[in-house]
DNA sequence: CATCGATCATAAGCCAGCCTTATGTGAAGG
DNA sequence: CCTTCACATAAGGCTGGCTTATGATCGATG
């Protein structure tokens, strides 16, 4: 018995446009004012006015004379319509610079091999192109990289792939990402300058299936088992190590022979006493960008995968598709 | 050719609705609890992410296996709605403190006679039933009062008019504002108690046509000389005065008669010496309540005007219509 | 490995909110 | 008194946005 008779329960729901029409009727100080300003006409604002009069069960304006001012409800409204229009501004100007790569992060994992020549090139063309935005790097081997891009612990991965991997991590691991082929990295033998087959262009592994061999890591065990076998020998593996220095210093020291990818080999510095050729099939590993599916909406993970793609590419690795990211579909 | 081929001036516009949904995005994890939670199905989630993506530019969420996650602008975005959801619910909230009059405010101009009467008992009424509406009150007589409410130095006018009143505030001043009839005031005719009139209930004014009269402020005296014109003689006024004890008074020694309104008798309090008795033909002045415009939407108003009506009406006077105000057209 | 459940995307269709143009009304000012 | 200005109202049309229905994908479970 207490309650006004005005008191329904009411406030059908209040919209956050009712508190910027009232801002702007407020700071304008008309109806007609406030509508040339927001773009509408004069009676498509009267219109709202009467609307948010109705679902807020309180008159907002009262008509004096020529004009029309507002009621304390409407005042209320109109102070509340500052904080909206001042977030919305905020927003906004988060939101250019997001766009317009003055802010902005992005979380790198790229395999070993790239870490001395491919990420310091991106990284350096990325804080001179775009200073505003950060750039973090991981090293680490295709599996985790995916991994991480999952868990959102990186935004993209730089990664590799070979044929036929069947372990491929763009394979089941990728699914919900999405994946971009960006190039490629030539394979090379790896073998002592003094051996017979250094002599020629490229070297046929054939004539290698005699040799002691020295395999990386176990992906790439695995390539080199499978180059073998296409080649018609299984390789004896005398020594595993994922140190590419090792590897040329062990081929130097002739204890066995290698294939190792360009970059690999680019980035354990040229060593005396070896010699680098290619394959005579062109073997080649496949560099791949990986991000989550959606991820190449975030313009600085953008700017950095086509950063990345331009680099792989002026690297001589063979120039990708266009860049739009392809979806995983089960099969690569 | 420094900007980033991303760099494009879009920012359509961005909504305050789309803050919102990313909020609720952000807090709930998925978009189907968001939907839900703001009543809505999936698909139209659905559908506001994918607008709202298109106004900004970039993408807002990402899908990660099952679910969704935010990029860095979706999160800029669901930050910012915070600001607007807090905004919104204070709005609401002093919406319904106005609504439910647990807050607001009634600024009161009132002629004079109504200030020992009227208002105190509507002060009292008001602080009684809702006490979170501060009442404020400026004694003032009608045409001030309603220039008053014109110039929104008061919310509500409490005034009266003589029937035939051709100087009444209700009928060229008061256009535009809203004018409520809530009863009326008898005129009492004040006479010496030994005066032969004073025998009978009421009082023929043309028999105090030779009595030398009394008159009150400028408005009261013309509806003097309107009352005594259809009684047929013009009064020989011999003092004036807006003193209602002294008119009292002035009666009292003999040196004429008068007539008052009950109120102004009622605050002038009883006085030995004076009689006071009804017209023949039982004159009263009309009172009303004037706002501005629509000012009866504001709710602290609306129960100040019915509170008024009300005790208006409880004191005697001819209840009047019901309560909607009643917007002067020209004519009253 | 196959199925189920959960989540998001897409498609199609429908409704209504909302805007626009045109016109009316009241008030202020010359 | 007539013009000007501001808001209200009316009528109509369009499109944004919601709903239902269905598809796709991934994770979990047995």
């Amino acid at each position: 018995m207490d309650a006004s008779p005005t008191e329904t329960s009411g406030l059908a729901d209040l919209d956050a446009t009712s508190l910027l029409v009232l801002r702007e009727i407020a700071e304008r100080g008309s109806i007609t004012a406030a509508a040339s300003a927001l773009g509408y006409s004069q009676p498509a604002l009267s219109q709202q006015v009467r609307r948010a009069e109705a679902r807020a069960g309180v008159a907002l304006v009262e008509r004096t004379g020529r004009g029309i001012r507002l009621t304390p409800a409407g005042r209320v409204l109109a102070r509340h319509g500052g904080a909206v229009a001042t977030a919305l501004e905020a927003a906004r100007g988060e939101l250019a610079d997001l766009r317009g790569l003055r802010s902005g992060r992005v979380r790198l994992m790229a395999f070993p091999s790239a870490s001395p020549s491919i990420v310091p090139e991106f990284m350096a063309e990325m804080a001179r192109r775009h200073p505003g935005v950060r750039v973090s790097f991981v090293e680490a081997e295709p599996p985790e990289a995916v991994a991480a891009v999952r868990e959102d612990r990186a935004d993209l991965a730089l990664t590799f792939s070979y044929p036929g991997d069947h372990t491929d991590p763009h394979r089941e691991s990728a699914r919900g990402l999405e994946v971009t082929t960006i190039g490629s990295d030539p394979m090379h033998v790896v073998l002592p300058d003094t051996h017979p087959l250094a002599g020629g262009d490229t070297v046929d592994l054939a004539g290698l299936s005699r040799e002691p061999w020295i395999a990386g890591c176990p992906r790439c065990r695995g390539h080199l088992l499978e180059l073998c076998d296409t080649a018609g020998f299984a390789p004896r593996i005398a020594v595993e190590t994922d140190n590419f220095v090792a590897v040329e210093e062990l081929v130097a020291s002739g204890l066995g022979v290698a294939v190792l990818p360009a970059l690999a080999i680019e980035s354990a510095g040229k060593r005396a006493g070896v010699a680098v050729r290619g394959t005579t099939n062109g073997d080649r590993r496949t560099l791949h960008l990986v991000t989550a599916r959606g991820g190449r909406g975030v313009p600085a993970v953008a700017v950095a995968a086509e950063a990345l793609a331009r680099l792989v590419a002026g690297r001589g690795g063979t120039p990708a598709d266009p860049r739009p990211g392809r979806t995983i579909e089960g099969d690569v």
